[in-house]
DNA sequence: ATGTGTGAAGTACTTCACAGCC
DNA sequence: GGCTGTGAAGTACTTCACACAT
């Protein structure tokens, strides 16, 4: 998950659910693979299990973009890769920016998932007078004075945020006072948009706590209903201030306190500014 | 968005909802920059908006966990705290490898967040013989070779993948071996896991593509309802075999058709083995 | 008076199961 | 006979609204 704000409330835009839009690309991604390899139709049956989904869910999923398979036989590949692009605007090109070109801005500027979707990175852009010029992935950086310039020049609608937390909403404001409408961020911060704006936010460490949680369920079943296992509640709404117990279980490791590397706790988020 | 497979059917382990859990390290990271000025209670109206959720929520959410608050007054943020910590098996110490060392893995060896929450980077591990020995963010990378033994003397649990997609499931398929039962995955790829083993995935290009469909919506609203608006649904199901139109609107760049740089359109996610 | 905790109502998404078309 | 497209049923999550504890 990973839709900031703007939920557009009641949005479906044009009866597509967000669920369904957020599995489009696993869909597309797909069928690209089957496309290669000249695969000329698939089943729903297939399909969802090269995306990872059950076939029921793919088939309504499609049902909202129109009826593309033909019944007894299955989707034509090609023309489902062209439907779907479309559908997702990808027969455009969209150039971004990246903001904050630390180690996670350059990893992004090298990646190549974007350019194989129409995505184009239009600039990169950091804080540190020291990395201007300097080229990252064939892209000399700019600084950040150039942003709105860089923004208006080059039409771009689409922004990635990958600096500390500390800069990100300075940054956010800065980029949708230039015309930026749609922010994909990567600093651990909650950012507050004006309405119209769409933000989408990858965590690092949420996902890694989400993880911990379920493993931490797969331990405790295990060793079959430990201590805290029925429903009894611990200390009493008391509050024990400023006291985190020892790690109890887990192998290894010494002082679970970990250097405390910066306020918030979440720190930064890989780079500088 | 992110759980790749074992959706855990059924489960709401001990009865928290999986929304819930994806919603605890908001929370948290919001109590813990609050806890950082000190502040020693807040209203569940507060926290929310810190959170950038809505109070209702987030009170449900906090009842599954049980009666944390003080009616009249609000939540004592170190508690809070702890039992959240707690439920999400932060008090305890998570070692993690991370496979794949390239721009990505790098950023992620380098992330600040994972040390601040209980995680530790046990070993970084790479296919390339040439990156064996080198440090990377002060931890010299291992070659694949070991990674059976590394998890083992580690006691590790959790893997990150950030191998490009070709290799993800390779190595997914060897940590399962090995023993680890969650994993984060950053390459292009459905994984196949066996049942009890959790995947999250996080994907770059899909975050943006999701993006873009948003972005192409406001396009049109706000041209209001150019040609393909109405109910009219495009060419038949005669399937136009290869051929991708030209790209219709958007401002600069030239070939929609961009470099097509490796297999399966998606390719590596960004760095070497 | 104030703000939590929660049944009940509402909304969104998933899955079933089968009619209908190839 | 096989496979899509879709109403209907089921499940999960969200939001409302208010009783109740402090």
């Amino acid at each position: 998950m990973a839709t900031g704000r703007t939920h557009r409330p009641a949005t479906r835009s044009r009866g597509i659910p967000e669920a369904t839009v957020a599995r489009l690309p696993l869909y597309l991604r797909a069928l690209t693979a089957l496309s290669e390899r000249s695969v000329p139709t698939v089943s729903s049956e297939e399909l969802a299990t090269a995306a990872g989904v059950n076939s029921a869910k793919l088939r309504k999923d499609f049902s909202y973009l129109g009826s593309y398979g033909t019944r007894g036989v299955g989707y034509d590949v090609e023309y489902l890769v062209y439907q779907i692009s479309r559908e997702l605007g990808l027969t455009q090109d969209w150039p971004v920016v990246i903001v904050g070109i630390g180690n996670l801005g350059a990893a992004l500027a090298n990646y190549g998932g974007f350019a194989s979707r129409g995505f184009r990175v239009a600039a990169l852009i950091d804080a540190d007078p020291a990395m201007a010029g300097k080229p990252v992935a064939g892209i000399p950086v700019q600084h950040t004075d150039e942003l709105e310039k860089i923004i208006t020049d080059n039409g771009v609608s689409i922004g990635v945020i990958a600096t500390p937390a500390g800069a990100a909403q300075q940054v956010c404001d800065r980029l949708v006072a230039a015309g930026i409408t749609s922010i994909l961020n990567f600093a651990p911060t909650v950012l507050s948009v004006p309405d119209g704006v769409d933000v989408r936010k990858v965590d690092l460490s949420i996902e890694l706590q989400i993880l911990a949680f379920h493993e931490q369920r797969k331990a405790g079943e295990e060793a079959s209903a430990p201590e805290e296992a029925a429903g009894a509640v611990p200390p009493p709404p008391v509050a024990p201030h400023r006291a985190r117990p020892g790690a109890p279980g887990a192998p290894g490791a010494p002082g679970a306190d970990s250097g405390r590397q910066g306020p918030d706790g979440d720190v930064p988020a890989v780079m500088p500014a």
